[in-house]
DNA sequence: TATAATAAGGTCAGGGAAGGTCAAACAGCT
DNA sequence: AGCTGTTTGACCTTCCCTGACCTTATTATA
């Protein structure tokens, strides 16, 4: 139970979540609080603050840059969009459309949503010879899923 | 909310805009009401006032010199969704998310629509080396807004 | 009427301020 | 020793902002 120090500013993270409902960070602050390097902080929202884990991250370089992380709305969308995006296969089209449907049936995505991925996820949408068809359709249903999982 | 200068200054002509439909500046007046460079109005208005995010400006010198700015029509989703389809050399990221944010604006697509789309048309969402990128970029944008002109 | 002065806006390279990436070193276990 | 997870540092990309210099239009003046 040591407590590393990807731990502690993981908690640190995760308490001014809870206080404030999303945090707002500077990179290089929060590593200058914590005495290491400010990639340490990429390592921890990689391997803490993922889709898998319910979480939501973007960010903004250049001057006024920022990195904010909050909960996803929908964790379960981010879920089965952290699947796609790691699947080293992709998913092939009759799976994918498979998938959006029950999404649908499940009220997670609504009729003309599921229209548009449908759409999107077409063997001649994508355009492209196999294998990279699959995993292409497996990258953008998966990104198209995860930003659902942050949306109202 | 970070609010850089160009932040700030975006605001002030999108509210201008807002409010009168169409925006007369001085650029050393405006400079000088933010405390900086003149030129940073032409950076503002080159980064966010562009064509593609519907704006249209247009300048005098010399003296009794002006800058304008007024937004542009907006796009019919079934045009675009068929340029798109037939752009030979597909669409970059900037300009697709430009276009997406248009439609947004427009009422033609809602916002979790366009998160989706944005998402979708991401460089990393698609994972492919250019110039294949931009092409499946295209296809799969006019794939979705075409669904959508379909839909309803 | 030329010409000069003045009053705008335009361009571009460059510096600075963020955050991102990745391989390599390191630490703690088994 | 080997494996897993942690930590760092060097290098990269993106975005912001300015200053020096340029072009164009109007106005005053010879």
């Amino acid at each position: 139970m040591s407590m590393t120090l990807a731990d502690a500013i993981e908690r640190h993270i995760l308490s001014q979540l809870a206080q404030f409902g999303e945090v707002a960070l500077q990179r290089v602050e929060l590593a200058r609080l914590y005495g290491c390097a400010p990639s340490q902080i990429n390592y921890v929202l990689a391997t803490r603050f993922t889709p898998e884990r319910g979480f939501v991250t973007e960010s903004r370089r250049g001057g006024g840059g920022y990195i904010r992380v909050r909960r996803a709305a929908h964790p379960e969308i981010g879920r089965i969009a952290a699947a796609l995006l790691e699947a080293p296969d992709g998913i092939a089209q009759g799976p994918a459309h498979a998938l959006i449907e029950r999404c649908r049936e499940a009220g997670l995505v609504v009729d003309r949503e599921a229209a548009m991925l449908v759409a999107v996820t077409r063997r001649e949408a994508i355009g492209l010879p196999l294998p990279l068809r699959d995993l292409v359709r497996a990258r953008c249903l998966g990104a198209a899923l995860l930003a659902l999982s942050d949306e109202e």
